[in-house]
DNA sequence: GATTGGATCGAAACCGATTTCGAATGTTCT
DNA sequence: AGAACATTCGAAATCGGTTTCGATCCAATC
């Protein structure tokens, strides 16, 4: 039984209709009904139904947040988690807020487009590093506004933000080229991921660039981003005989469990094999070595994806997409010293 | 232009009261008609608004998730995520969406409660572990049902799930004691934390009972759980003089932060003074050397959290509290062996 | 055949806001 | 004083659902 704006407008002796123009800055009221009005809303912590004002304007100041894909791309995700922080907050100083689309009821029908028009969602951001999968492909279709991050959207209301990931392959090689190594390796996620195969690819044509050969015995894929996978990746190439000299990981924990199999198999980092990672996630300081790796400015990404959808939601803009430029962290697992 | 109730409704050549019964499972409507209703909506993919829903019964099927609290307890804690998670998915499969209020708002007027009833939550989740605020207060007070992830709440619609700190400390000390450490420091948050607090009580009365000296001079705070809060305090214990043989931290973060001046300091993890942390998050594994910790059972409490709370919506409960059994998980920096 | 009762459906009020449009009042100008 | 205009306000329609209650129809019962 909580205040409406009816109650506000007998306490205040005026209309429904003057109250609801005090709350949206009509200027067809006079300054004194005004103050006497806000008065009692100040008083009565009166605060007015989102359902009822959705529901009259078709805003909801709701942005609706989906994590896209199978290979356990969740919340708790080091690194897309410190993305949707950033973009939470940005979202929230523009005045919006968010809405996690429970997973769960997927399995009983009603795909991501219903769900976002059954909340009225003013947009959404979608969250991934995979295939786009045919629901997805949809809700990037309709008219709703999306930002993918980590995930090309090309519908008309659509954009996405993401790292440059051909710049990412080109700048591990360079610094393992400059650091002397000729021999170099590579360990991804499944085949299903683009992010992954993108920095694949930069590799490739960056290793080619540098005039160094390429030997795709080396190149190894795991199931997933996670540990265990690089774990086992790295397990792989070691039972397959030779080794590179260095190898470049598509994700942090990949590197790390690649670094696990190392050690338990008496080879030391940096000295017997170079290892770099990508993300620079917080555990990339605390590990032994600490970790060589990617960052990737997670603040700006998120900061630029809430702006876009904002542009996006409010017609001034067409799409398109941003790419944010990745930095190199020298840490020990590569060696430091050039050439040493 | 979405389709509607009223658009299903001629589609069908019924009143809209029969599709709306039919959505709600009554039963006052015939099995013919109810077929041919469910295959036009079938047909235009059909969701009911949820704000004209909400509107109407009064129930949004939205959970509010608020992270309480100044020490940045944001969505990125590794362990908060984790909990987060899981109960996210367990009030999935219960049929609610969450809806994370962004906190900017707040600076702007506007508190926990109105917002909450501003979306109509059902209840929400309060994930702190720190001491309660009047905001918190006035919500855990309220008729709105909370539930407290590290949160003592005491409403009449409120409980809380936590793990057992006194147990935490109980279990670290008796570890310590049985390899042999007899010196036992501590790194806590802020004294403002009634979950550091808690930690901090419990060991000094685990010390107490195993009847060891307490030196005060070895209980040290840092001002948050984040890693260098931890190397803070263990550089201020360096510089102090004399060391502890072992020292618990109040979680994994602090302990890392603290491991890394141990090793800055020429000191050796765990030969010459042995780390516990607490929280058992992913990135203990990878450390040198890998974190000794407690593990909170994240997924239970998760879970847990979302059972009571849809109890308590469902007037089910009266509210009240779960106590989670925590568990040592032994690594490397205690040194393994017993008296080792 | 009249009555009862159950099954099936729809009209209408309602939830709490927004927004249009016209009415009433006050102000300025000729 | 009267006309023209600006200011200020409220009645009512609307958004898309839910829910109550009465109407209708048909079968069963007496």
């Amino acid at each position: 039984m909580q205040v409406n704006i009816k109650k506000i407008a007998e306490m205040a002796g005026v209309s429904v209709s003057t109250v609801s123009k005090i709350m949206n800055n009509y200027n067809d009221v006079s300054e004194k009904t005004k103050q006497r009005v806000l008065e009692i809303i100040e008083q009565t912590g009166y605060s007015p139904s989102n359902s009822a004002k959705t529901l009259a304007t078709k805003k909801s100041n709701l942005i609706g947040v989906i994590f896209a894909g199978e290979l356990n791309v969740e919340i708790t995700h080091p690194f897309f988690v410190e993305v949707l922080n950033s973009f939470k907050k940005q979202m929230g100083v523009l005045g919006y807020d968010l809405i996690f689309f429970s997973n769960e009821k997927f399995v009983s029908g009603g795909d991501y487009f219903s769900r976002c028009v059954h909340f009225h969602v003013d947009g959404c951001v979608i969250i991934s590093g995979e295939k786009m999968e045919p629901a997805i492909r949809d809700l990037d279709m309709s008219s709703i506004p999306c930002i993918g991050v980590d995930l090309e959207l090309k519908g008309k209301k659509s954009g996405y933000v993401m790292s440059d990931n051909y710049q990412i392959a080109s700048k591990v090689v360079e610094h393992l080229y400059l650091l002397g190594h000729r021999e170099l390796g590579f360990i991804g996620s499944t085949g299903d991921s683009d992010i992954s195969n993108q920095r694949e690819a930069g590799y490739i044509k960056a290793i080619e660039s540098f005039g160094l050969s390429l030997n795709t015995d080396w190149f190894i894929h795991g199931d997933d981003f996670f540990e265990p996978s690089g774990y086992a990746a790295m397990r792989r190439l070691i039972e397959q005989g030779s080794l590179p000299k260095a190898v470049f990981a598509a994700s942090d924990l990949l590197a790390l469990g690649a670094i696990r199999a190392l050690k338990e198999h008496g080879l030391r980092v940096p000295e017997d094999i170079a290892v770099v990672g990508c993300d620079d996630i917080e555990a990339c300081k605390y590990t032994t070595p600490t970790l060589t790796t990617i960052r990737q400015n997670k603040e700006r990404l998120g900061v630029l994806a809430a702006h876009m959808l904002f542009d996006l939601i409010n017609n001034q803009s067409e799409g398109g997409s941003f790419v944010v430029e990745p930095a190199l962290i020298v840490r020990e697992s590569c060696g430091s010293g050039l050439r040493g």
